[in-house]
RNA sequence: CGGGGCGUAGCGCAGCCAGGAAGCGCACUUGAAUGGGGUUCAAGUGGUCGCCGGUUCAAAUCCGGCCGCCCCGACCA
């Protein structure tokens, strides 16, 4: 078997590239910037469609369908929002063989087509708030594309959402910031911070943008959801109104939320190591693979049995359970195989194990024989993989936030020192900064570096920053980003 | 869109400079033995050499054009 993952340490793209090919998540499609997303990938996207999708509904929200094909009208409505969007829409100019009267853009962002809805369906303040989610594609023409990362065509769920008050589509804005927070925490196991993205760095057409960031194994900042507060703006230009209490027309106060296929990325780069994939047993496929051991007929057969009665138990006790019977390969593949696949937990069944109506038991965050338990008793495994799961899901968290604690630097006083920290160390740097959107952008030509957010909750106090050296209370998380 | 690299079997590559029978490893198929950490042996299957054109008796190889992919930059979830 000649299967391996390029490691991290030579090459951390090939890594990543390596993983989603190998684990079977992805492959090229025909189409530049296109992915196929295989049948184990679509799982883990299923079960992170579940996760956001039972949060959505407990916070109040319902799903709909909104089109495909946006007339480029709509777009060019509001100026931010065009201005941002033109470099990177896909224009259909002809249906039916005949050339349109008005192009129609695919969508990369529904915000507009959804504004025309909400202009007809909102007349009183007693329709408010509306709290709509869909589940959708969205097609944009990236210059630079990365499997799960950055893709042209990719799946997300976008939210939008209208309020009779500003304060109101401001707590939804944030409300929601914190939903993603509680889905990449509890579900994803990857420890983000809730922060506001910089003026230069929000969504076109929003008052303000908020971010979780999650940091990757190389250091790097990932964007892994984000919720806008679009004050008045798109009522503005969609005419969105109703009337108030007091009989007076108002413009309603909007807001749009999003998550998207590049959660898989981040999964990806923020738990896997050299051995391939490391998935966190809520969102897993797979949470438990069974590998069958024997040498001889008579071995097989008790074996066998013996792993599908394993399995019968751990299926009725609601793990997702695969028993691994392939003939063709090794145990010793399987293990491998299935540890490059990410599979947190290995139940492995061989005939000294079923004479004495035991398993044993390997965790993938601890490879080799550190991560087996020997011996266990096979009646009530079920409670025991229920309770590793947990032990897994737990230390993955535990492990990520350890990586970004030790992987974050605070306490930078100037320039010099920051480029120094960049370079030798990177991860996220963070520092006093009261710096304006071009020294923004000079500290980014010359460092690469961005302001990943303004982070929402701050333990500082005031302080110089490191670049302007002006008194501020505010604190930006400066890194490479994907 | 700029810079670099690469297109030969499903994957990774050699062959090209110096034109003359399309190869190697892995994967795949069949059989046998094996099976507690990537098993071994044997026999097989599989190719419009990215595409189009040119030179030539003869092109994977030389010439021209085009296309695609990957990496690095400017733009972005």
């Amino acid at each position: 078997m000649a299967k391996r993952i390029t490691p991290r340490s030579v090459d951390y793209s090939r890594w990543y590239t390596d993983i989603v090919r190998q684990a079977e998540l992805a492959d090229y499609a025909p189409v530049r910037g296109c992915m196929i997303i295989r049948p184990y990938g679509y799982t883990l996207w299923e079960n992170i469609k579940a996760g956001l999708d039972r949060r959505f509904k407990e916070t109040g929200h319902v799903n709909a369908y909104f089109p495909l094909f946006i007339p480029m009208s709509f777009i060019q409505k509001e100026a931010q929002h065009v201005a941002g969007f033109s470099p990177e829409l896909a224009v259909v100019t002809h249906g039916g063989g005949k050339k349109l009267e008005e192009p129609l853009v695919v969508r990369p962002t529904s915000e507009t087509i959804i504004g025309h809805a909400y202009a007809q369906w909102i007349r009183s303040y007693r329709d408010l708030p509306l709290l709509i989610n869909q589940w959708c594609n969205i097609v944009r023409w990236e210059k630079r594309t990365r499997l799960f990362l950055r893709t042209t065509e990719f799946l997300w769920q976008e939210g939008h959402t209208a309020h009779a008050t500003e304060e109101e589509a401001v707590e939804e804005t944030l409300r929601m910031l914190g939903v993603y927070a509680d889905f990449a925490i509890n579900d994803a196991a990857i420890p983000v911070i809730q922060g506001k993205k910089s003026q230069r760095e929000k969504f076109a057409g929003a008052v303000d943008s908020y971010t979780i960031e999650a940091m990757m194994g190389n250091g790097w900042a990932l964007q892994s959801g984000t919720s806008h507060f679009l004050g008045q703006n798109f009522a503005k230009a969609f005419d969105i109104k109703y009337l108030d209490r007091n009989n007076e027309l108002q413009h309603c106060w909007t807001t749009s939320w999003g998550l998207s296929t590049r959660m898989v990325g981040g999964i990806i780069m923020t738990h896997g190591d050299d051995q391939g994939l490391i998935l966190p047993p809520v969102l897993a496929p797979i949470q438990a693979v069974i590998v069958p051991i024997w040498r001889k007929e008579k071995e097989r057969t008790v074996v066998l049995e013996a792993a599908e009665r394993v399995r019968a138990q751990l299926a009725d006790a609601g793990v997702r359970v695969k028993l691994d019977d392939r003939e063709e390969v090794s145990p010793g593949f399987k293990f491998n195989d299935w540890e490059m696949r990410g599979v947190p937990v290995r139940v492995e069944i061989g005939p000294r194990d079923v004479a004495q109506n035991a398993v044993v038991l390997a965790r993938r965050d601890r490879p080799g024989k550190q991560g087996k338990a020997f011996g266990v008793p096979a009646d009530g495994v079920a409670e025991v993989v229920k309770a590793l799961l947990d032990e897994v899901q737990a230390a993955l968290l535990q492990r990520a936030t350890e990586f970004r604690g030790a992987n974050t630097h605070t306490g930078i006083r100037d320039y010099e020192e920051f480029k120094e920290v960049l370079v030798e160390k990177g991860g996220f740097l963070r520092v006093h900064w009261a710096g304006s959107p071009e020294d923004e952008d000079r500290i980014k030509e010359e460092t690469k570096a961005t302001i990943s957010c303004y982070p929402l909750d701050i333990e500082e106090g005031p302080g110089r920053c490191f670049y302007t050296g002006q008194e501020t209370d505010n604190i930006a998380i400066f890194s490479r980003a994907y």
